[in-house]
DNA sequence: TATGATGGAAGTGGATCCAAAAGACCGACC
DNA sequence: GGTCGGTCTTTTGGATCCACTTCCATCATA
């Protein structure tokens, strides 16, 4: 039983611990979401948690069938390909838009983060496979969320929340970790969108940025392919 | 109590049936939406309806406050622009990808709502103000619709249904159907989306596509700016 | 031995109950 | 006469209860 961080509605925290359950997958993919167990965790009877459930079904993380439960939904590689195709057209669109009106700290703040994975990315190099550590999946987070904020446009910022929302995130960090070639491209490509930023290059930018989004969705196509790890297999 | 169209989880069709109420202006922007009244009117008791207001709630429609119940969203003005810039991008991707991918029969199902539209124009400036006949709107959607549909990209046309879906219908069809300018703006645009998308001309479909929500979304927004009407005030 | 029926266990979905919060109403007091 | 305070009403939010569906295991029978 987690202790509850009091703000704002209880639902909407109880959803949101769920949903940080599976995004660093203590519920695998394709695991059954047990009401009662949920509640019991929670310490809070089932209400609260069958509307959470709704609000996550409606969010395309899970699935729910009818008498028969919620599921971690398991995405089809196809559809993880689509997602990111969709993901790339918005995130390019941020890129462009961040390139007039991104501040001198906001690129500060991509360096670093950038500077972060680089040298994650080293020391795993070394050690061989600290595979997706929390600190490398925020260090990437972060860039991405700089560039939405430079792009100033919340919706645009929710939409793409949305669509990375509806893919567990340990299972992209493992993909993207798992691969050392693409740690190195995913660096190099983080410098180039830096780069067409600070020369507030919007045409650039934008296509570096989709590129580089849309390379991360073939990597986590193809991990989808032939996933199994983290899968829940019942 | 409409009588209940018998399709799947209870709970979906009661979210689909106060979404419907929220799109065609029954209950106007602004207006609280009671729990009891909801499930009174639907012949169910509040958990059901509970339940489907958080769905419509993470669908961004409406907007509950702790303890204070829910109230269909009042978008501002600026929020709506921001919306229909993503809109513009996503179905500026749909065009380009329906490009090489539309077939006749699609291409002749666009020119066939179109045609729809432009007919539906014509006896609404004889008449004065028809204003956004059911009719109308239905065309106008079929036609974003079928260009999605070609676009092949399931994610995509969710997406785009998302941001539709965030705000009341009959609004937009207010104002697009108030202005006979645009009006015929709108359908020449549509003309030359087809024309792109018949010349297989991937690049000037997602301009014009794009162009076209742009101007779309620019009118929503001035009509929000000075709204009163099908707005509640209370 | 394989197969189909039957009974029970588990779990979801809807209804109802109760407590707590917010708003409205009303009166007293300054 | 205006404002502060208290009570009463309305409405939400969580808990509990019950009915119905689904799944599983056991058992009888061909």
């Amino acid at each position: 039983m987690t202790p509850q961080t009091d703000e704002g509605p209880l639902v909407d925290d109880i959803a949101a611990r769920i949903r940080a359950r599976i995004m660093n997958g203590e519920l695998a993919i394709g695991k059954p979401l047990r009401q009662a167990a949920l509640a019991a965790e929670f310490g809070v009877s089932r209400t609260p948690v069958r509307e959470a459930l709704r609000q996550l079904q409606s969010g395309g993380l899970i699935e729910v069938q009818p008498n028969r439960g919620a599921v971690v939904r398991v995405p089809t590689p196809w559809e993880v390909r689509q997602a990111y195709e969709v993901r790339a057209e918005l995130e390019g669109l941020a890129a462009r838009r961040a390139a007039s009106r991104i501040t001198g700290r906001q690129l500060t703040a991509l360096r670093e983060h950038n500077a972060v994975l680089r040298e994650a990315a080293e020391r795993a190099a070394g050690e061989e496979a600290a595979a997706g550590s929390p600190a490398t999946t925020a260090a990437n987070d972060c860039f991405h969320t700089v560039v939405c904020e430079a792009a100033d446009n919340p919706w645009l910022s929710r939409m793409i929340d949305r669509i990375n929302e509806s893919f567990p995130r340990n299972v992209s960090s493992l993909a993207l970790a798992g691969d050392e070639r693409h740690r190195q491209l995913n660096i190099r490509q983080h410098e180039l969108i830096v780069e067409a930023l600070t020369a507030r290059d919007a045409d650039r930018a934008q296509e570096v940025m989709r590129d580089h989004v849309i390379s991360s969705g073939e990597l986590l196509t193809a991990w989808y392919e032939r996933r199994s790890q983290t899968v829940f297999h019942g």
